[in-house]
DNA sequence: CTGAAAGCGCTTACAG
DNA sequence: CTGAAAGCGCTTACAG
C-alpha cells in the first residue's frame, strides 16, 4: 500500500504537499496539484485513515450505543440502523454497533477508548444513567428518544401529533369509543420507556379534548396478550367500535381476538396500529391500517444532528419530533352505524 | 486524558514497560507490574486505540459488509447483526457497517482505507463479483452464504438438510402431495442468490427420491404473491395437502390464500415456513410452524471464523453448514384421511 | 525484567 | 503556494 511519503517522492513535492491537496485544505497550484494525482493515480493511493485519525485527533467514526439484550427486531430499528449508517457513510463518516448492557459503566469505558467522534443513544429512557455518563464524557451525542432533561440534543417521535392524529382520524369516521391498548412490561426493561407513558398521555388527552371517555388496557409484546387486550377491551366496554394499538405484535393478536370474538374488522370494530410499519401491517389479514413508525428519518436526522454537532455547523443542540404518518389498511373504516 | 507516558511517569518506569503490562504481552516484575497499575488506576488511563492500531497495524475492527439496497428487514437480519456485534465486541474488537451497493469498486475503496483488520460479506451470491474484490484485496475475510467456489471461508444454512427435514417431517405424517412455494424476483437483485437455488434443487431431490412428484410454484416476497402462490398450487393440484414455504412474507399470504379458498389450516392444508423466525410465526392466525435461520448461529460462527483467522488460531478456512431448527407452530399437522 | 529509540502514516502550526 | 519538522500515542525489535 503506497504511503503519502511515496506520493511525495514520486511528485517531487512534500508529503505536506500532498496532504493539503487529498484533503483540499490549502490552495496548491495547478501544476503541482496535477502533478501529486497523477502520482497518487499511478500509485493507487490510500489515505490510511487510522493514522488521519491519530494525526488529526477525529477518528471519523460514530457509534450507535443500543442495548444488547433487545430481542425486539423488527423492520423498524433495522430500517432506522441502515438508514443511519448510509446517512454516516455519505457524510464520510464509519458507523459501528455498540451493544452495551444498561450498565453505564462498560460505555465510559467504550467512550474512553478514543475510537469515536461522537455516539448515538437509543432506546433512551425517561431517566437513564446512560445519558449522564454520556453529558460527563464530554464526546458528542444525539438521543434517539428523549430523558427529562430537555436541554440535550435529541430526536423522537412526536406521539401527542401522532396520537391526536389517530383520534382525528377516527372521530372522522364517526367513532366515539375509541380504546387505547399499550404495551407495558411491569418491572421488565421497558419500564420506564418513554414512547408507552407519552402515547398514553397523549391519548388520554386528546380523549378528554374531545369529550370523549378514555378507556386503556394494558398488553404485553405478544399477539396472545394483544388476544386478551382485545377481549378485555370488548368486555369493559362493549360499545368500543375502534382501538389503538401501541405494539405491533399485540395488533396482530388484537385482529384475531375481535375476529374469535365473532366481530368483524373493520365493520364492527376498527384496529390501528400505531409506531409499526406497512411492512408489519402487510402480513395482517386484513391488512392493518398503520402509523409508521418515522425509522429511516429518525436514522437520518439522528446522524445528521450528531455530525453536525461534530462539524460545529450547528449553533444549537437540535430537538426534533416526528409524527407518524398514517397509511391505510383494510383494518379501519366508519364507525358502525347500528348498535351491535 | 492520561496517556502512556503519563503512567510511565508517575510510575517511574519507560512508557515500553507500561505497554507490557497493559498488554501483558512481556513478564513484568510483580513489584514494577503493581506500580504502573496504580498509576493507571490513580490517572483512570484508557489506552487509546487508535494509536494501538497505528502501531500495531491492527485496528481490531471488522467491517460487516452488507447489500445496501436490501429493504427486506426482519427479525433474522437484525439477530444476525446484533449477534455478531457481541460476539465481536466479546473477543475484543468493534464491529462497523459498510452498507454498500454491489458495486463491488466501492468495497475495494473502502478496504484500503485500512480502517478494518477483517470482513464479513453478507448476502452472498452465486456468483459475486464483491467476492472476487475480496480475493484480491488480501483483506481476510468470512462469507455469510456462498459462491461457487468452494475454497473460501464460509457460513452458510444447510438447505439439504433443512429441506431434508422438512419432507421428513411431512412424510412422517402421511403427507404425499408436498409443494414448494420458492421465492424468484425476475431480474431481480434476488436473482442469483444461493439460498433459493439450494432450496429448490435440495427440494426436488428430496422428492424424487422418496418417490414423490415435485410441485414448485414461484412467488415474490409479499403476502398478496403469497396468497397467488397458495391458489396457483391448489389449482395445479388439488390433492396437495402440504406447502412448503421459502419466504417469510408470502408465508402469511399462503395461509390466506388458503383459507380464502375454503380449506382449513392445518386440518386440509398444512403450511411450513422456511428459513424464518418464530417470531414472524408467532404473528399469523394459526401460528405457523416454521424452520428458524440460524441467523444468531450464523452471526456468532461468521465473525469467530474471522476472528480465528486474524489471530491466526485455525489453520484452514472454516466452511460451516447449519441446518433451520423445527419449530412446530399450528399451521402443520397429519394429512387428512379423507379426500376432499 | 527494563529501557532507549525507531517507527506506524498522517496533520498542522510555523516559516518562508 | 510549498516545505521542514514536530507530534499524535502507541508497539516492537533490539540491547542490556
Amino acid at each position: 500500500m503506497a504511503t503519502m511519503r511515496d506520493v511525495a517522492e514520486r511528485a517531487n513535492v512534500s508529503i505536506a504537499t500532498v496532504s493539503f491537496v487529498v484533503n483540499d485544505t490549502k490552495p496548491v497550484s495547478p501544476a503541482t496539484r496535477a502533478r501529486i494525482v497523477a502520482a497518487m493515480k499511478d500509485l493507487n493511493y490510500q489515505r490510511n485513515v487510522v493514522a488521519r485519525a491519530l494525526a488529526s485527533h477525529r477518528t471519523r467514526i460514530i457509534a450507535l450505543l443500543y442495548p444488547a439484550l433487545d430481542h425486539r427486531a423488527g423492520p423498524t430499528i433495522m430500517k432506522f440502523i441502515t438508514k443511519a449508517a448510509s446517512v454516516a457513510h455519505s457524510r464520510g463518516y464509519d458507523f459501528v454497533l455498540w451493544p452495551v448492557s444498561n450498565d453505564a459503566e462498560q460505555m465510559s469505558h467504550l467512550l474512553a477508548g478514543g475510537l469515536v467522534d461522537g455516539v448515538l443513544l437509543m432506546e433512551v429512557q425517561v431517566n437513564d444513567a446512560r445519558v449522564d455518563r454520556l453529558v460527563e464524557s464530554a464526546v458528542p451525542f444525539a438521543l434517539i428518544g428523549r430523558t427529562n432533561d430537555s436541554s440535550l440534543p435529541f430526536v423522537d417521535i412526536d406521539f401527542k401529533v401522532t396520537l391526536e392524529k389517530a383520534l382525528d382520524y377516527f372521530t372522522s369516521l364517526g367513532h366515539t369509543h375509541i380504546a387505547l391498548v399499550n404495551e407495558h412490561t411491569p418491572g421488565g426493561l421497558l419500564d420506564d420507556l418513554g414512547p408507552l407513558v407519552r402515547t398514553e398521555a397523549s391519548y388520554r388527552e386528546g380523549m378528554i379534548a374531545r369529550g370523549l371517555v378514555p378507556q386503556v388496557v394494558f398488553c404485553e409484546g405478544s399477539p396472545q396478550s394483544g388476544r386478551l387486550a382485545a377481549t378485555d377491551v370488548l368486555a369493559l366496554n362493549p360499545d368500543t367500535t375502534a382501538i389503538i394499538v401501541m405494539n405491533e405484535n399485540a395488533a396482530f393478536g388484537v385482529v384475531s381476538g375481535i375476529k374469535r370474538s365473532g366481530l368483524l374488522v373493520p365493520e364492527d370494530v376498527s384496529v390501528l396500529s400505531i409506531s409499526t410499519s406497512s411492512e408489519m401491517g402487510a402480513l395482517s389479514d386484513p391488512i392493518l391500517s398503520t402509523m409508521n413508525a418515522p425509522a429511516s428519518e429518525l436514522g437520518e436526522l439522528g446522524v445528521g444532528a450528531l455530525i453536525d454537532q461534530l462539524e460545529g455547523t450547528v449553533a444549537h443542540p437540535p430537538q426534533l419530533l416526528i409524527a407518524c404518518p398514517l397509511v391505510l389498511g383494510e383494518s379501519t373504516g366508519p364507525a358502525p352505524t347500528r348498535r351491535r
